[in-house]
RNA sequence: GCCAGAGUAGCUCAGUGGUAGAGCAACGCACUCGUAAUGCGUAGGCCGUGGGUUCAAAUCCCAUCUCUGGCUCCA
């Protein structure tokens, strides 16, 4: 007999052989008709998958993140060999399960058209119906290169070869059909229930622009048809709130073809945008940062020296001046450089904290241009710091806070993802690993939970790198912080020391919101553009409900104008629950109803925006209120 | 940049070779209204742009620009 641990730490004795699922039938009928897949001692397996020793079994539904990529991954495999049924000849490369589905991709003669992913959908539902077992057996290394080469599968071959030395070979067969795969995967193709290919695209070999482009399809699948209506729901919920859809709505921006990834804001754009730098000035300021402005376009030999001439020459544009070559900055640091050279400073001054909101140029990819997510040309909410090698882990868990005070204030989750040296880097590995240490340290003391990110820093040092997610689960980085030993090294930055010799400050380049215009978008999401009042472009909207009104309309206006509010009056010959209906339309937090009462009264009806009707009060309590919550940034 | 789809009125969209359409918005008139759309009327389009095929093109073909979803890249 052996014994069985699960995972609220009850243990039961069974025969030795005994399957995952005759555990999973033992325990319960309900539970053997969810499982999906076990994981024994931390390992996935099939719940095929006998048990031979003392073991930690872990019973996977789709209610687990990893039984439901196992039920995905088992879909992709579908996929794969109804797109072969119907397209014989189309080469496989991989199909993975991903957040919220799978994709598989395919080399194929014949190009896919949204048409196909009907018929190949129909084709997958008959192979679910069909029941085929998901087969597991192992091969040797010879025999399985051997095995894909005779199939023409040359993608599978190249994954094999690269397969570590003692890797165990295994696929999987659903009826006549087999897959290279490690598995594990359901019991049979009958266990999976809604199937919805969702998507076409083009992807490279591997990740690799240098390789052939492929075709992608993807889809996802649940086990409930329920579950899958609920999903495309929240998809299209999700399409309400995009921010280039909000943004026009509410006419916050425009981008026109005149100037593709160069975003036009409009005047209520710009209300939102002003509120956010004024937060910002206020907030650097409380933290002993100053402001500087550098130039946009600056001459070359500044960026031969910073070392962006060579490194980021590809994302720069160009300019030529009087016969000379300038560059229209991509990153504000070597104007900043050039600050900092311009006295000479003492120990006692550092850190100096160097803020900036710098208009950067960059240039995207045309198929990167995502909305404001991502543009051409972005103010960064830019800072460096410049600091003795001492205050290093200091500064950086002070701009940790400070980003952490910044994304609470409007409850934006992030997670944190490390990058270290990318290939096109500049400094030593000794220089980069001091420096990626201090980052991990910083996080560390901070009990920050974060990701590493191999290769993906920036060419003159490693970074700590905060991404918000927008409404449809993609994530965008924002934040960052990154440590730089190499740029005040280029530009010969000193301090003069205690010791009154010359020494070599540290620097970081810092940004909290990331640039302004993916914060806006992210907020924009984020709010699904109901912004809270401090934000809100109109915070309040007066409608008269008749002619006879709009001269008291016009007066409560004025006096909310002289403080401050931002406050429009629909005095248009319109009913009342029209005006209404537009407000509410337009996300405007406060709605002041007026008619002859509240002329009587010197009152205002109040409607505020997700709470309906709130009754009518005296002018002055309503101005408390609203007041109270701008300063307060509710 | 690459792959696939799309571009018609301010907005959302219909229109598959034969006189450019609808709803909303705008404008005018009437109505003067109490918490999510009052009625009637008017005006509005080089059908992204440039070529071509045709007696005839929003519609078919070619090129190009822009957008969307991915890939790649990144704040």
């Amino acid at each position: 007999m052996i014994t069985v641990t699960l995972k609220d730490g009850s243990q039961r004795s069974y025969q030795r052989g005994t399957t995952v699922a005759g555990v999973a039938k033992d325990i319960s009928a309900g539970l053997a008709r969810a499982a999906l897949a076990g994981k024994v001692n931390g390992k996935l397996v099939d719940l095929s998958c006998p048990i031979n020793e003392d073991v930690n079994l872990e019973i996977l539904t789709f209610n687990d993140e990893e039984g439901r990529e196992v039920y995905r991954h088992s879909t992709a495999h579908v996929l794969a060999q109804a797109v072969q049924r119907l397209f014989p000849g189309t080469k496989l490369a991989i199909g993975p399960a991903i957040k919220d589905g799978f994709y598989y991709d395919f080399d194929s003669e014949h190009k896919f058209t949204p048409e196909d992913l009907e018929k190949i959908e129909a084709e997958m539902n008959k192979i679910i119906k069909e029941d085929l077992p998901f087969t597991r057996f192992e091969l040797s290394r010879e025999e399985a290169i051997k095995k894909f080469k005779e199939q023409g599968e040359k993608y599978k071959v190249e994954l094999i070869k690269d397969l570590p030395e003692d890797a165990v070979i295994s696929c999987y067969s659903q009826g006549d059909w087999v897959d290279l795969c490690a598995g594990p995967h359901v019991p049979s193709t009958g266990r999976l229930k809604s199937v919805k290919l969702t998507g076409l695209a083009g992807a490279y070999w591997r990740g690799d622009e240098k390789n052939k482009m492929l075709q992608r399809i993807y889809g996802t699948s649940f086990p409930k048809k329920s579950m899958l209506d609920e999903y495309l729901q929240r998809l299209e919920e999700a399409k309400r709130r995009d921010h280039r859809k909000l943004g026009k709505e509410l006419d916050l921006f425009s981008i026109q073809e005149e100037g593709p990834g160069f975003p036009f804001f409009h005047p209520k754009g710009m209300i939102i945008r002003n509120e956010l730098e004024n937060f910002w000035r206020v907030e650097h300021k409380k933290h002993g940062y100053q402001e500087v402005r550098t130039p946009i376009i600056l001459n070359r030999a500044l960026w031969e020296q910073s070392g962006h001439w060579e490194h980021y020459q590809e994302n720069m544009y160009f300019t030529r001046i009087d016969d000379a070559d300038y560059a229209i900055k991509p990153m504000n640091c070597p104007g900043s450089m050039l600050v900092y050279k311009t006295k000479i400073h003492s120990y006692r001054e550092l850190p100096i904290r160097m803020g900036e909101l710098g208009l950067v140029h960059r240039h995207e990819l045309s198929g990167a241009l995502h909305g404001l997510m991502r543009v051409r040309c972005f103010t960064q909410d830019d800072a460096h710091i410049f600091m003795l090698p001492s205050q290093v882990k200091q500064e950086i868990m002070g701009v940790i806070d400070l980003f952490d005070y910044f994304y609470g204030v409007f409850n934006l989750p992030y997670h944190v993802e490390l990058s270290t040296k990318p290939e096109k880097a500049m400094g030593s590995d000794e220089i980069w690993e001091l420096a990626t240490n201090a980052l991990k340290e910083a996080l560390e003391e901070r009990g920050i939970e974060y990701k590493i990110n191999e290769g993906d820093g920036a060419f003159y040092g490693p970074k700590i790198d905060f991404h918000l997610e927008d409404s449809i689960g993609r994530t965008w980085q924002c934040g960052t912080i990154q440590l730089d030993f190499l740029m005040p090294e280029k530009f010969d930055l000193t301090y003069v020391g205690e010791d009154g010799q010359k020494h070599r400050p540290v620097m970081i380049h810092r940004v909290v919101f990331g640039s302004i215009e993916r914060f806006i978008a992210i907020l924009t999401e984020h709010y699904a553009g109901a912004f809270p009042t401090w934000l809100a472009p109109v915070q309040v909207r007066v409608i008269p409900i008749t002619d006879r009104h709009i001269e008291y309309a016009r007066q409560l206006a004025e006096r909310l104008e002289n403080k401050n509010i931002r406050v429009e009056v629909d005095a248009r010959n319109e009913k009342m629950n029209y005006k209404i209906r537009e407000a509410q339309n337009q996300k405007i937090p406060y709605m002041l109803v007026v008619g002859d009462k509240e002329i009587e009264q010197n009152s205002v009806a109040v409607r505020q925006r997700g709470k309906g009707d709130i009754g009518a009060m005296p002018v002055d309590q309503f101005e408390e209120k609203i007041m109270a919550e701008i300063i307060s940034k509710a």
